[in-house]
Parts: structure tokens; sequence; C-alpha cells
DNA sequence: TTGTAAGCGTTATCAA
DNA sequence: TTGATAACGCTTACAA
């Protein structure tokens, strides 16, 4: 048996394709008993709409894509956590995920314009260029932005808060009684980074001494960590604005015969799979960022008058064994 | 000015729709003059052939699916790996890659019945299955797998070969002096694993007397390589079918007081990006998923008389700290 | 509330 | 070598 079309949905029930059309996705102003009528027909011939057809009728395809910069080497694994999160939330809806690299706006339209995609998802660092959203409003295609933390409209994007994360972070290790901690900021164009060295900035309201410039290379975090550790009184704690660059101040700690966390605590803004296979275990701050992008494609999916907002994106802090009370003979040393 | 249609270019080049689908299909049986008349005319009106018009007509859509298993969980990086190669093969061909999940076969049906993708990549180690390349082939869709090592169907798979690799790996610590070495193996009904193994057995020459169970993960490893090093005479060097296992037996190595290089050598079959964070960097087998699946891409693009196969596949070997000579005291204890 | 009919942009068949 | 013309399966004005 060929597979059924609406045509033949239409005939046995004995009504229009339009009808079918109608009852198929779910609009109303079709009798109830016609209904029935129509889906029972589709029951009875295992009718499932081509979304070829549909596709080439409404301009638009069965896919949502994710598109995520292809430069931007993904140090923290957004990318998996992200296709898992949108597949989630897909999961059953018959849509398709495509996974886009977007560089230039021209290759950006060109897709939008070729595969017409049904919305569209901008990962960091991406979702912090504007022409790419104007575009996709240009283009008529709905657009959710990942960003790490509220901007503009406020519609088009799910933040999470990324400045909240690491002013909780820093507090943590405050509270642990580290009195000076030192910061490894991440690359000056990323906005992820950014926003954790505002928010450490935030947490110790304004001493800047302690940051050292990294670029969220496992390297530069090495680099970093050395020069804090040189620093006299010397931090009894780092906070580094990414895990590789936390793995680094490991290795500088390693370096200066230094223990961690009991002569020195270190601890990552954003979380990895691997951060446990550290040495020590690395603590560290976990972003949603797959429940984000789950709620981004809820969000595309949503009718029009969708609700207003989900739930805010708070980040989890995973303390694992990095990081520990300052020592004794640390704060001594400090403050007398 | 609303986008120019096949339509267009037919009237102005004073042709019909079917002279110009062959031009732009590139397919012969059109005179030369015509042709130029016609591609004149699809400059002049920027035309771009629908993609939703051709897969609604064709019956395929300008899309290639990347296939993998959502429960095994992904250690190693595969899939983004494969979605790297996979893109750049991909790049300026108009094609657009899905990302999908899938574990049974009726959910790739249907899959594949919707979606209707140009073809199809099996990731490990869903490529291990051949009730989903039987699927596509029923189906109608081009199929590539990633496997391995080379098995049936030489035309539907792009292999690896992990046991090589494995092999590769024993050969190297032997040669620098390790006579006794440990291997952790992966779980049962991992194929890559499995191969990994064979390799290492092939090398030892069926010496399996060291060979501990894990399942890919590192506390697997861990606990794999504490019983190799309560071994009498304990191994030299420790080989694990993966990097998570290998990071385990570097945690073990610590936690017996080991010195790695130096008293205990430790290799990983398979890379990770962060191999280099470890303490002390984890020398590993690097397999090139990634020129691979851009591979299995080029192979789905190709025409059916495609040439045969493309170069093999070899794993790299990485050198990185974890590895070095047995030492001359374990060499001296275990030879007097 | 429902039907009719006109697209949407290709590809493919059949003549010429 | 080329031209008409008919699908392909759906959505959606417009009519009734």
């Amino acid at each position: 048996m060929a597979k059924a079309t609406i045509n033949d949905v239409a005939r046995l029930a004995g009504v229009s394709k339009k009808t079918v059309s109608f009852v198929v996705n779910g609009r109303d102003g079709i009798a109830a008993d016609t209904r029935a009528r129509v889906e029972e027909a589709i029951a009875a011939l295992g009718f499932v709409p081509s979304l070829q057809g549909r596709a080439f009728a409404s301009g638009t395809t069965a896919t949502i894509a994710l598109l995520h910069d292809p430069q931007a080497e993904d140090r923290d694994g957004m990318l998996v956590q992200a296709i898992a999160g949108a597949q989630r939330a897909m999961a059953g809806s018959g849509l398709a995920l495509v996974v886009q690299p977007a560089e230039a706006a021209a290759s950006l339209r060109d897709f939008l314009e070729g595969q017409r995609p049904r919305g569209v998802i901008l990962l960091p660092p991406l979702s912090a260029r504007p022409v790419l959203s104007a575009l996709c409003r240009e283009m008529g295609t709905p657009c959710q932005r990942i960003a790490p933390a509220a901007d503009g409209d406020p519609t088009g994007v799910i933040s999470g808060n990324e400045r909240q994360a690491a002013s909780d972070a820093a507090g943590y290790l405050l509270a642990l009684g580290h009195a000076r901690i030192g910061f490894i900021a991440g690359d000056e164009g990323d906005a992820i980074a950014h926003e954790r060295e505002l928010g450490f900035v935030d947490a110790l309201g304004g001493d800047a001494g302690l940051v050292a410039q990294g670029d969220g290379s496992f390297a530069s975090g090495l680099a970093a960590a050395r020069l804090l550790l040189e620093l006299s009184p010397r931090p009894t704690a780092i906070l580094a604005a990414g895990p590789a660059m936390a793995a680094g101040a490991l290795a500088a700690a390693r370096e200066a015969g230094l223990a961690v966390p009991d002569a020195l605590s270190v601890m990552a803004l954003g979380d990895v799979a691997h951060a446990g296979q550290l040495h020590p275990p690395l603590s560290a701050m976990r972003s949603p960022l797959s429940a984000m992008t789950a709620a981004a494609v809820r969000r595309l999916l949503a009718p029009v008058d969708s609700p207003p907002a989900e739930a805010g994106f708070y980040a989890e802090l995973v303390a694992r064994s990095s990081s520990g009370p300052a020592s004794v003979a640390s704060v001594r040393l400090h403050s007398g």
C-alpha cells in the first residue's frame, strides 16, 4: 500500500481536503461530528501528513536550527549540551534538529532562505551579534538567543545569569574564609567570560587588584595563575572564568608545590564532564545550558500568544574537592 | 522583487521549464547555445532553485543526517568531532546537517519517512546494529556507517582501525622497554573497546593475564587500575581502552604513590581535548573520527559510480608525558 | 460550517 | 534536442 495522502482521507471521509487539513492542524471551525469522521478516516488509513508537502505549501520545514560559531572552539562542551537539550524538547514532535555553523551574516541568510527552518537558536558567542537576530527577524524566522545575561529584547532571549553565578562562587569562597581571591579572566570579547568577571568584581566590592588576564585556554590559565601565585600576600583561592583555565590553575598550584585545597582553593566558573577527573576534582559552577536550550525550543514551538517567560536559569554550585576552607595558617599569616 | 522561480527563467530564456531544470542540474542533452541562454537568464534573475520545491518533487531533502545513540554517553567527544567533520565536508554544498538521536528502529523509520534526508551516517555504537542499516536500505536512503574496524559490507562503511591502533600503542610501550603491560578493557558491548582489546592481545601474543575489566568510565578505570597495581610483579605500564579509564589509571597511580611516567606509564586508546590538562598530560592514540565522518559525507554525495574507497584511517600516536621508558629499576627487578 | 480551486516550484513523462 | 503538461501533497483564499 502506498502511503495515504490527504486526498485519500478526504475521499474516505467524504469531505474536502481543506476540512482534513483543518482537522490535522487542529484548527477550529469544524463541526464535532465532521471532525470525528475525519479522524476516523485518518486512523483507518494510517495517514501521516507529508512533511515535504507541508514545507512546500507553507514555506517552512519541520526543522529547528541550532546555530553555533565554528571558530570559537568549544572548550566547555556547550554544543553537545545544547544539542541534548534541544533534542529532549523536540522528542516526539516530528521535528528534526539542524546543527549549522554560522559565521558571516551572508551565509546565514543563504541558510535561512534555502533550508527555511521553523525556528533558530543562536548559541554564544553568536547570540551576542545583533546582526544575526536582526537577519532572522527580517527573514521572518523566529529566533531565540541563548545568552549569559539578560539584555535588550527579553522576548527573543533565554538568559542565564553568569554574573550571579560568579558572585555566588566568590561568595562561597569568601564564606570559606578566603580573604584574598585571585580571578583569572577570559578573553576580552567573550561575553560569558565578561559577565563572570563582572560578577566577581561585584562580589569583591571592586577590588580588581587580583585579576589576571587569560584567554579561556588551559595554557593561559596556567600562566595567569603563576602570576597570581607570585603575589604577596599570595591569594588563598583562585576563581577562573572557565574550566580549562581553572585546570591551568591546578597545574600552576602543583608546580608551585601548593596543595589544593589545603594551601589553595581553585574553582571554575562553568562545569565540564571531565572536571571530576582532574586532580583534585575541580569545584565548579554548572550552568544549565541544556535546560536553557530546551526552553528555547519550547518557546519557538509555543503559539505566538505564549506565556511570557520561563523560570530563571541559575547556575548550580558543584563542590568537588578543589575548594575548601582557608587554612588557619594562611588566615593567621594574612591577618597577623 | 520576489524570488525568481524556474518559470521566470524559462520565460526569460524562451525555453521550457524542463530545459531550465536540465541546465540547473547539469544534465546533458541540451545544446550548447540553449544552455548558454538559460545560464544567462539564471544569472540575470539571480535564480536559486527552491530546496522545498526540489524536496517536494524529488522526495528527498537537502540534508544529511548524523545518527547517534543518545543513551551511550559520549565520553570521548565523538559527536562534536563527527559534526565538525561532516560540516567541513558539506560546506558550500547548500546541504544542512541534521543531528538525530536514534534508538529504536521504529523511531528511525519515522524519521526517515518524515524528514527524508539525502543520506544518513551511523555513528558508533549505532553502526554496529545491522537492523538500522538494513532499514536505510529498505527505505532507499543511502547510508554510511562509521565503524571501528572493517566488517561485512565494505561499500557502506568507513572503517577505522582501532585494533591496529591498540597494537601500535602496545608496540610503542614494548619498545620503551615495558615488559609487563596492564590493559583496562572497556564495556563488553562496546565495539570500539572490543577492537582495542583485540589489538592489545594481538601485540602481546595472547598474554591476557594483565587485563582488567572496566566499563569506559573514570571510576571503572580507577578500580581496574587498582587491581592491576596490586599484581606482583607490578605492571610498569597501563594501557586503557578509553581516555576516561586512563584518567582513572592516573588517579590510581597517584593513590599508590607511583610517579607517572617514571614508575608507571599510562596511555589511552582514544584522545580527548582535555588529555593535555591531566597530570601528567596523557599520551594517547588519536583516531581520525572527524576525517572519517567527512569521508562518509563525501561518499554519500558522490555519484553512484563512485571511486571505490578512500585512504585507510589510522590512529595517530600523541605522545604526551604520561608515557616513558621502563625505569632501569623496574626492569632489573623484573629480570633479576 | 464546508467545498472549490488556485497555487507553491520542482521533476518527469510523453510527444514533437 | 526541446516543449507541453501532468503530477507531487499540502495550505489557503474565496465561495457557498
